[in-house]
DNA sequence: GAATAAAACGAACGGTCGTGCTATTAAATG
DNA sequence: CATTTAATAGCACGACCGTTCGTTTTATTC
């Protein structure tokens, strides 16, 4: 998920390199707005979806002119590459880095398995109050060929091989790459149930499925 | 472009690809415009998803005025709608349907699984060469209100159930509940594998992870 | 074939979209 | 401070959006 945003003029320092955003109050004021415009939005794509990220209604949420704001970006395409790689930063900070704390490799799978459902249960734990943005933009974009589409799979690869790993090292008689679209899925299919069809019983029947998951995962050599 | 049906005169019928759905000869000429519309929108927004269905493009594609074809619907939204509606139908003539030549019950959860792997995979199995569109309104529409996210609810609520059902008789120590879920969760997992990743062994590891599900559901009363 | 109803068209509307320009204001620098 | 540079605003553009309306073409019915 570390991706180095450029587009600077001079030597800006406006990195994130290593999930460290340093964005100090030395920074000057463009790079704090564009933070700020990129966070708006990615709030806006929460709730709307990435297409619907635009520049008019962008600009009055932050009260200022949509030429000002767009000043800050060669497109608007650009623009929504530039929330994807917002929200994923957003997304390795709370739902990967926190569960480094656990040593033990089993429970830090269903750690991290515990806080994605938060994430994609509890509005604003990313951004908005709608759902992950970077997850709609997966199913928005999966036909739509240009740069949003190839950062959306670029997330969603990166992400499957982080699961993957975690498999790897937490259950190693496990076929890990069965197993991470096993969990992957069950991600995507609690999304559904919460968000669209607000089923009170979802979390339990995820965690029930990832329970007998870890129990007989589909194992190496089937 | 191969998919557009050519005009039809009077006293010829419309069908679907296996002949099931006849609109018999003495449909008038609205109606039969109606269908061919609704399928060509299909096809639409299963390229670009529900949201992209616009009216200019779609009468272009269509060979017909904007207006001409804006008549046969109260609105734009409305159009989505059916469009659902009638993506809906194809699915369950193409998916659901079938199944029931298989008696036995766990053999036809498979060929079930099987056949919605084919749907999501394939590209105008349903109706565009792009991803289903039922799924693609989920996700886009999962926070957006209104009647658009209402109908797809209902679809993702009447599958879920469907599955359930089917797992309830095939398997039927399993946690129906949890999982249908973990279905789900594969299906979808698979078309982000499949359509945004283009991951060439989406399908063999989908396989295994189902193949174990079957064997190692989670259990009732866990 | 004439009468009537249905369907499709063309043009236009008010709106919003993304994106250039130029001017103005605010910040950074010496 | 004065000067330079960055940030924002204002305005206008062409394109496209959904929608309406009056007209014309095509189907259907008598």
């Amino acid at each position: 998920m570390g991706m180095i945003v450029k587009a600077l003029k001079k030597g800006q320092t406006l990195q994130t390199e290593d999930g460290r955003e340093i964005l100090g109050p030395d920074a000057s004021k463009g790079e704090r707005t564009r933070v700020r415009i990129l966070d708006e939005a990615a709030a806006l794509a929460s709730e709307n979806g990435i297409g619907a990220v635009t520049l008019g209604p962008l600009a009055d949420r932050l009260g200022m002119s949509k030429s000002g704001l767009f000043a800050h970006f060669k497109s608007k395409e650009s623009l929504q590459v530039e929330v994807l790689v917002r929200s994923a930063e957003r997304f390795t900070e709370v739902v990967i880095a926190p569960i480094r704390a656990e040593k033990d490799k089993p429970k830090r799978l269903a750690i991290f398995f515990r806080n994605w459902l938060d994430w994609i249960e509890h509005p604003g734990l990313g951004s908005g109050k709608g759902g992950c943005p970077i997850l709609a933009a997966h199913f928005e974009y999966d036909d739509v060929p240009g740069p949003v589409r190839d950062q959306a799979a670029k997330h969603n690869g990166e992400f499957y091989e982080f699961i993957r790993r975690l498999v790897a090292v937490a259950l190693p008689q496990a076929d890990e790459y069965a197993t991470a679209a096993a969990i992957d899925g069950l991600g995507l299919s609690h999304l559904l149930r919460v968000r669209l069809m607000g089923d009170e019983k979802a979390r339990l029947h995820t965690l029930r499925a990832f329970e007998a998951l870890q129990k007989n995962p589909p194992l190496k050599g089937a």
